[in-house]
DNA sequence: ATCAGCATGTAAGGCGTTACATGATTCA
DNA sequence: TGAATCATGTAACGCCTTACATGCTGAT
């Protein structure tokens, strides 16, 4: 099958910004990223070592102030792969939220226990929708970078479904609070 | 840790109105849970076995015209399990969209690229607009039932979440054609 | 007769998370 | 001095997907 892992994808498209050592690229992933993909070090790490053995990137070890550093540098085969790959068409976009499957078998409880795992779910949305808009603003100061139109793309993506997210919420709220249900 | 499977709650949940064959869970998950959580054979029975093991479902073999067929049934300690879940307030919500993904790092090729990935992320949720209207407006007509207000509020979340993203489509699409990219 | 659907399961592999292990530096 | 952050990695485990393997039934 052979099916590139995708971590590796986002390895490249940040590498194809700037040189990172494995540590960087955790923190940019927990950053604007996080919202549509995750990585960890246990992944991250045997990501980049099997990168290398493929000629994608190539590492470089250094010393700052007596502390080690790998940082890593993509290669020009490295850079067409990741082009490759945004020219592929199939995308596997995934959504698996545990609470719409709560919600889902609510009626095994009372319609209490779903509204507040509504609640629960809201207090995060608007937690986060608090961060995104914060990250959007900052963008769009300098859309002028060419590369800031991507990310402030996807971070309007992020807004208009969260805010959809708590139009839901508040309706969904709604509508099992009233009709006398058990 | 002992994290519970979660595939385990939506047999339970499944179970709990009906007795089912492994067969007939997964037509179940492809249904109406999919587009919120996904399940496989190879995922499903081994589930049943687990859970028959610890006493949460119960299975009863029967043959039905020659053919062979176990049907699954919940115990009452699979309906406490259930119930235990719902309860518990904290819920994993993941977004994985490689479209998005490929949004970001949109930068490493032309604009063209990104417009037609948009697009073919826009003719996918068209058609699964299509399908979860025609899901909704069916349970609409029988909302007396206790159940299906519980379906009709997940499947509204569809509805509305993928009414903002073509929203955001057109939006995007617009912004990547004009100011002249590359 | 053949194909779609019913029905159950296993095996291998892939991917990812969590926890563990280690140690240096910087700042309060 | 102690905590937070920088920095790199491994090991175990868990879970899921895909492919494989098998065979019956009902409809055309």
């Amino acid at each position: 099958m052979a099916r590139e892992r995708k971590i590796d994808m986002v390895i490249l498209g940040l590498l194809s910004h700037e040189d990172l050592t494995g540590y960087d690229i955790k923190k940019r992933i927990d950053g604007a990223i996080s919202f549509f993909w995750k990585g960890s070090f246990g992944n991250i790490y045997p990501a980049l070592k099997g990168m290398e053995n493929q000629g994608l990137i190539t590492k470089n070890d250094t010393s700052v102030g007596g502390r080690e550093k790998t940082t890593y540098h993509i290669t020009e085969s490295g850079s067409d792969a990741l082009k490759d790959w945004l020219k592929e068409e199939q995308a596997s976009n995934e959504l698996k939220y545990e609470t719409l499957l709560k919600l889902f078998f609510g009626g095994a409880e009372s319609r209490g226990v779903s509204v507040h795992n509504i609640e629960v779910f809201e207090e995060q949305i608007q937690k986060d929708l608090k961060v995104l808009k914060k990250y959007s603003e900052a963008l769009e100061k300098s859309l002028d970078v060419e590369d800031h139109i991507y990310y402030s793309l996807t971070a309007s993506f992020g807004i208009k479904t969260y805010e959809a997210y708590l139009k839901w919420c508040a309706k969904a709220k709604k509508m099992l609070k009233q009709r006398g249900g058990k």
